[in-house]
DNA sequence: GCCTGTTGTCGCCGTTTTGTGAAAAGGGAG
DNA sequence: CTCCCTTTTCACAAAACGGCGACAACAGGC
């Protein structure tokens, strides 16, 4: 079995050498980016299969990039950080993260905890990578950016619309119930979330949409959701 | 959504406690095990969906259980032990351990990676096994979706529609009677309801079959029901 | 052919659900 | 503190849907 590409996320270039030494000698194939823009950078063009992310980084916060990334990406990410505060372990898992070292940390634990991840990713692989850049019809959206276009015209949208697109975009064709959508964007589901939901959809769709009447990409199903269309 | 079923394996009475009390204030499910044999037993009899094992049992060792469990099962094993040894923990993760907290833990930490567990098992479970496509003669019915298809042609259905060709659906080739079908789709069955019934079936059979004199699809059974045919 | 009981179809109207504009509330930068 | 952008709330109009009664169509028994 080959072994997997793994991303290395650290500024800090004698412990960015460490781990990059210790996977070299095991076998594993690697990059590595020393600051959150290039951690982005990376993981959208070169698809690794796992990353290795420290979370303080000089110019974001490394919760950051586990949000940017999990626009579009499932891929396993390890956070090895100095922090080992139960709010910040927390905060990253939540954000994402499927598991949270502290430093400073076992080189034999860390290579362990790879090879569940390995192992995990094994077992599921069927599920293909996803592209960082989304293309429907005029309608592209850029995970790895975090923006979106119609044609040449970039749309300005707020965070809440941005997340919102992305989930539908994530799920073409698929319809997404309201409960669902409101528990991905606020993580609960209440009268009042769909409520909010509606207006958010409203003005998305009126960024999105040429015709107000008639949506071409996102399409209500009463008393379910909302779905986004195939175009052309 | 169902919260998942936990096995706590953990022969301390106390700390026992204190998780199970955790675990029932967030409305986990939960069943317990005080030693190894109780754990296997447990685990093959009742299919929780994630372990929580301590690694000091007085019958066997906690990696034992783990050995023993991933000879027939995969559900995540996450170990919680008061060894925080790296050998104990490689030790235990190279058996097939999923996640590994050393005690004294946080319980808001347990509860984190217990929501990382959990979002993962629900992100293998759509894409996995289950298949969710329905396919009759020209009819399509994508159930995660949540959408009909005839030859290329998407069916606007109602709710009500897509439950009962849901339900027809799932039956093929079974007759199913009025009160069955009443039952499931609004949970009572009257007379009036009956009559709806028909005014649904009427509706569904327009949009989904080519000759209103002949149905293809949906055959009627005087005084019982309707049936589902297969076609083709 | 006729009768009876069951099924299919139509249209109406009340209810529920959704779309939308505007105003209030919240939050961060300067 | 103030301004500006975003989010939330509210109110109301528009649309879709479900339930119902009426009646036509149909099948089977005689």
């Amino acid at each position: 079995m080959n072994k997997p590409m793994i991303l290395v996320v650290e500024d800090d270039a004698p412990i960015r050498n460490l781990i990059t030494t210790t996977l070299r000698a095991h076998d594993y194939r690697y990059l590595t980016a020393a600051n959150g823009e290039g951690a982005i950078l990376e993981a959208s063009s070169h698809n690794p299969e796992i990353m290795l992310l420290d979370l303080g980084l000089p110019d974001m916060d490394g919760v950051e990039v586990i949000r940017r990334v999990r626009t579009w990406s499932d891929l396993p990410i390890i956070v090895i950080s100095a922090r080992s505060e139960d709010a910040d372990k927390i905060e990253a898992l939540d954000a994402g993260a499927d598991d949270y070292l502290t430093k400073p940390f076992s080189v034999e634990e860390l290579l362990a905890r790879l090879r569940v991840t390995q192992r995990r990713l094994a077992a599921q692989r069927p599920g293909g990578t996803v592209e960082a850049v989304f293309t429907n019809g005029r309608l592209r959206v850029d995970y790895a950016a975090g923006c979106a276009f119609l044609g040449e015209q970039e749309l300005h949208l707020t965070p809440s619309e941005y997340k919102l697109l992305c989930l539908l975009s994530r799920n073409v064709g698929k319809v997404l119930t309201h409960t669902y959508i409101t528990q991905q964007l606020w993580g609960r589901s209440w009268d009042n979330d769909v409520a909010s939901l509606r207006v958010f959809m409203a003005t998305l769709r009126k960024k999105l949409e040429q015709e107000p009447g008639s949506p071409q990409y996102i399409q209500t199903h009463i008393g379910i959701g909302y779905r986004m269309l195939r175009v052309e």
